[in-house]
DNA sequence: ATTTAGCACTCTAGCGGGTAGAGTGCTAAA
DNA sequence: TTTAGCACTCTACCCGCTAGAGTGCTAAAT
């Protein structure tokens, strides 16, 4: 079932595809012949056809209907078809200025990387912030509140902040909490929570105390995929007619709701089928997401590998365009990845 | 058209919005007394039903139809006739439970009052966080990174944090950076933005310099409504029969994704016309707001006013389970309040 | 060996008519 | 004032029909 098409086919298979893409209506022989002003008749294009769908690649939604692209197809298209839609320079201009022109939060990169994917995608983007995959120590702070509690602020290699309240067992002046603090601040630095744990019987019963919760907050920074994951363009998809009955819509956008469900679905798919210059992607679930039947995802990961490192994904119908979607991914991936980059940098000169 | 009904066309209007509300159809004369065991015939069941509707409260939507509430129906109803569902005392137990062990973490509040009322309301739900009306300054941290690029971390009374990354004339040296923090945290703690800037000529050249950025910072926490709005349970709405045509269905959820119209709404909402016991309830869009036509908003308040306050909100459809809705509402809103007291009351301790 | 014109065939979307039943409003009696 | 009774209205649904879109196949043309 599954041989090699024939150039022909792959083209007009190709053809099919973005027609669809375009109209979201079964495409017909004789439209596949006006719309590319073809230089054969529909006769040879049913022909064609007949030998995709016989290939599965292809389907009719019934028998005097036109062709829709079948998951295989969508594969195919995307594994071995597809050009890459580039973004305008133009474009990638004013995206890369707005990235820079935002300065240094995080959150607002998170921000403005998910509104750019859902727009140019129109479809539902999703963003997890760079996530480093050994968190360090940068620096350390102590705060006395109340009696025996403590705030605890947490500054970790990368920029990223985690606060705490403590409950010691018994009060402790503030000068004595920043002496502590200080002391492990610069002892530490740039140690993980497994390095940490080696050298902790070298320090005193408060600062052991302290390092106990540290320690736990390293590896639970180290745990969680990342604190937040951004989401824009739901209601594009609302939009698409595959999702109108609502049903669809549901399932697809429970995904993006249920952050246990998206974690999973992040750590499984980082190995995944099919993978296009680094953007894993997901046709109609794969057979085994029965949420995602009708929808593609499409997926890749930026940062720096082996230091910082986050997702940018892309929700949508099967009926998606791939080109110009992987494309914006993979621009915006290069992006992040510059800017993590940097931040790392800044870090490591810091260090020595 | 709006004279006041009798007691017996109010307790039938009540019956007629429970129905509706239970069944998502138009409740007919017959259904009434059988569902309620009245102790009427239909036909006067049918005559009050004629003049409820006469009166603006109830519609058809055709003449062979039961009786579907008008906006004007539900005003009333939850104005004057409803009463509320007071939730279980082993769920308000449960509930209460569940946030004193999560400990202090605002996010993981938020998070867990978004899904509650999620859960109770079975429509949407949103919150923010809790917010100082005045921010002032609990304390300071300056930590050197490269060169001349610092990162300054800012704890706010109450507990917020900001972050961000300064890049100073020349660089300076950790020991320097720490002291005029240090300096800054004890002299200015305890103080908001208008009392720090009338105090900054007595500082220095960089301790001014960083004053300066402290400044803005504290006037943005003021600014922002929040640093995020948490929500919840968007499926839920998507399963209501009334948006499962899907363009309404976006409308509504396109409020909870765009926060500038989100706040907006909250900033005009604040004096809304309905509200029950601080219960802002927003039905039909009141005229005003297009894409809430078809749904229902209920806002409230939590926190302590002129302190640190922040909202909470259920969106749904117009057919809501108002009662229950209401109640959920109030009684997170006064568990909410207590737990940012008691934040509260451990940095006043902190300060005497 | 392909390509293509021609044509019979199939299936859907849409329309009109016809019907059952739900629910009403009204009238007249209780 | 309530209620039984009934005529009336409107919808939802089923049925059959038709126009049209698009196919697959065959036989001729290249």
């Amino acid at each position: 079932m599954n041989r090699e098409p024939t150039e022909r086919q792959k083209f007009l298979l190709a053809l099919v595809v973005h027609e669809y893409v375009r109209t979201a209506m079964p495409v017909s022989s004789l439209t596949l012949v006006e719309q590319y002003k073809l230089d054969m008749s529909s006769a040879t294009v049913r022909n064609e056809l007949a030998a995709l769908t016989e290939m599965g690649y292809l389907r009719q939604p019934h028998t005097s209907a036109g062709r829709v692209p079948t998951e295989e197809g969508y594969r195919f298209f995307v594994g071995r078809l597809m050009q890459e839609t580039a973004l305008p320079d133009s474009m990638r201009h004013t995206i890369t200025h707005q990235f820079y022109q935002m300065g240094t939060d995080v959150e607002q990169w998170m921000r403005l990387a998910a509104s750019v994917l859902a727009h140019q995608s129109r479809a539902a983007s999703l963003v997890t912030a760079p996530h480093p995959e050994r968190a360090r120590l940068k620096h350390l702070e102590l705060i006395s509140t109340r009696g025996r509690q403590v705030l605890m602020v947490l500054v970790i290699v990368g920029g990223e902040i985690r606060q705490r309240i403590l409950t010691l067992s018994e009060p402790v002046p503030q000068e004595k909490l920043s002496e502590v603090a200080d002391r492990i601040s610069r002892q530490l630095q740039d140690r993980d929570a497994d390095s940490i744990r080696a050298l902790r019987s070298h320090f005193d019963g408060l600062a052991y105390d302290i390092l106990g919760y540290v320690i736990d907050d390293l590896y639970k920074t180290e745990r969680t995929i990342s604190g937040e994951i951004f989401t824009d363009g739901l209601t594009n998809v609302l939009a698409e007619p595959e999702f109108s009955n609502s049903e669809e819509a549901r399932r697809a956008l429970r995904l993006l709701e249920e952050r246990t469900l998206l974690q999973e679905l992040l750590a499984r798919t980082v190995f995944a089928t099919n993978a296009v210059g680094g953007v894993q992607v997901l046709i109609g679930g794969e057979g085994t997401w029965e949420d995602l039947r009708q929808s593609s995802l499409l997926l890749t990961r930026y940062g720096v590998p082996g230091q910082a490192t986050g997702t940018l994904g892309v929700l949508g119908p099967m009926r998606m365009a791939y080109g110009r979607t992987i494309s914006t991914l993979r621009f915006l991936a290069g992006l992040l990845s510059d800017l993590v980059a940097e931040t790392l940098v800044e870090d490591e000169h810091h260090t020595n």
